[in-house]
DNA sequence: TGTACCTTTGTGTGCGCACACGGATGATTT
DNA sequence: AAATCATCCGTGTGCGCACACAAAGGTACA
């Protein structure tokens, strides 16, 4: 025999206080049908004056329902700060196996219009119990968002927001204030007000995503208020040229030997950090984005100065346990979540690495 | 009738395939006696065949133990770097209350020698299930190991690390990294290398804490490595005293009107911001560490340039968690968890206010 | 007044696991 | 050969909850 017993409040205690069976208590806990008005304010009463707090363990153990969670991200290459975001969702998801969570992913073509829309749909007729999505333009994410309401499936959005959409919550980085924060950064790097360039990837005649134009909006704010002295040049790379970069680099500089600072709003700072390492230019003031493993190491060569990182992992961990809290422990949902901005130099550098690992490995 | 059953691997499967009873694969299981080698060779293999993970939301719900934590902080004020450890901590029991898990909290008087082992003993007398320590001088520590180690109860150490006391775990940051990455950050500041001032707050006669001293080793020797062309000034403060503080920087700041740039490696930083804001003096740049409330107000309003924070909150969630791996999931620990070194600004401040409040209030 | 149908209520079983208990088996003692 | 003891093994019950099903009560209509 037990005995004891934790002073847990349970279903039984409830049922007994109000002087009604399991059943009932049940029932109105998930207001369900079959209880009368007069049974209902019983119970409601005890439940409230006693303040019961399901086992949400134990209720999932009962319930042994599966989940079905679905994630559209943008098409990317294994190295890369999607694959980052990846590894956070799957590693939440095997924290929760025991509550029989799945995980879907698939992918859009981020430069091709409707390819969405089409993935979406797909993804869509899978009933999903809740979405994950990087989303696209408003236009074309819209569609997409109308089916999941109608169908009632909770999604969030990932990387970046779009407010009118209303999605159940949204983890990403303020992108303006980032590129605000970098400014601050930089303009310390940029002694006597000297000029910055700044690095952009071009795809098809224009920026390259939404993230790399608000970054570099927020950043020309920061240097218009607080140090409007300084020039700023602009060199484009192409994303589908990638062989010009060099040339494009040399021709610049040549043109321009006084320019020793430069940014990109990207997350290929590598591409300079290469080329100044290649050239065996010391001394050229570089700063960029994301913790990818080529940024990593021209961080600690020194060919590049500074990274601001958006925590990928902790992104794509916390759209997860947002679904998770949402579906299972039925908790209220924050709707904004903004990340943190860090900043990351060679001598900081190992400590995120650190926690990087830490999240991915156990 | 129940279909739709989970694919998990139950005990029972294992029990069928290796044709014995389910009491016998959970003695297996856990260890017990009572099995023969034969039976314990069967199910060890059909265990590992079958790469059995226990439902340890069923096997705590089954077990229904309840687990006291104890927790060995140093006496601190509400204010305060301890006060964020402490909601972090809270933070996480909240999340695993259906694990019957309760923490208890006592203080020991950091200035007082003697005072930690005594409070080690009362603690260790209540028989604790894990311990969360932030751990004395290594002498002051030793007695209250030797204890913990003897009746076999895990203890982490928090905030700084003793590693020949062996802990199950370590979270906290690198104090002599983090003076290193606080150099490079100031000498961007201080153009043309000029000097630069080191606020110190002294305790009878030596430096309030091992941090303290640790950063400013990491400080120094990155100057040394990099611009020993700064000169580095100091300025003791004294905490009996702190009546005296404006009349010290008064006469400091006649003395030497030149230095316009200075760090402290406690948390007081505010000293120094609210003597400026005081005094009308705009421009002077400074740097300090941890978040608290005055120091934030010193941030946005502009007294004080840069704060590198040790994420006091989810160090306290992440012992617990600790703790809480070891003992309920059985998890293997990762023995030293080094926290990110972060620097915030007016400009990045926000998204950390935001990280915090998402902690504490969900 | 009986039948059909809907609403309300109670009970029993199972989720995956832990653990107490009692029965079976074999070895050792008197 | 009976009694004692240790080791091994199977079963039953419960953790807190969800849900199917059956039973009971109520209302409406012929």
């Amino acid at each position: 025999m037990r005995e004891n017993k934790s002073e847990r409040i349970r279903i039984k205690d409830i049922a007994l206080k109000a002087g009604v069976s399991v059943g009932t208590v049940d029932r109105v806990i998930h207001g369900r049908s079959g209880v009368s008005e007069s049974s209902k304010k019983k119970v409601e009463e005890i439940l409230k004056q006693m303040n019961y707090q399901p086992n949400m363990y134990a209720s999932a153990l009962a319930s042994n329902k599966k989940y079905n969670f679905s994630c559209l991200l943008p098409l990317h290459t294994q190295e890369d700060y999607w694959m980052d975001i990846e590894a956070g969702m799957r590693h939440a998801v095997g924290m929760y196996k025991d509550f029989n969570i799945r995980l879907n992913i698939s992918y859009y073509d981020q430069y091709e219009s409707g390819s969405f829309a089409k993935e979406g749909k797909k993804m869509i007729a899978t009933m999903p119990d809740g979405v994950i999505m990087a989303p696209s333009s408003e236009d074309e994410t819209m569609s997409t968002v109308l089916q999941l309401k109608e169908k009632n499936i909770p999604f969030v959005f990932i990387d970046s927001n779009i407010r009118s959409l209303n999605p159940l919550s949204f983890y990403g980085q303020s992108s303006h204030s980032s590129g605000y924060f970098a400014a601050r950064i930089l303009s310390l790097m940029a002694e006597h007000n000297e000029p910055v360039v700044i690095f952009r990837l071009i795809y098809d005649g224009r920026l390259g995503s939404n993230q790399q134009r608000n970054r570099e909006e927020g950043f020309r704010e920061y240097i218009q208020n607080n140090c409007p002295d300084i020039k700023l040049y602009e060199l484009n790379f192409y994303v589908k040229n990638p062989e010009n970069n060099d040339k494009i680099m040399e021709d610049f500089f040549l043109a321009h030997p006084e320019v020793n600072c430069g940014i990109t709003f990207n997350s290929k700072a590598y591409i300079i950090g290469e080329y100044m390492q290649k050239i065996n230019r010391k001394g050229f003031k570089m700063m960029g984005y994301d913790l990818l493993r080529r940024n990593v190491k021209c961080l600690k060569e020194g060919t590049v100065d500074f990274i601001i990182a958006q925590q990928p992992t902790e992104q794509g961990q916390s759209c997860i346990e947002c679904l998770f809290e949402h579906l299972i422990l039925k908790k209220e949902i924050k709707a904004y979540n903004y990340m943190p901005i860090t900043l990351i130099s060679k001598e900081n550098i190992d400590f995120y690495l650190d926690a990087h690992l830490r999240t991915n490995n156990i």
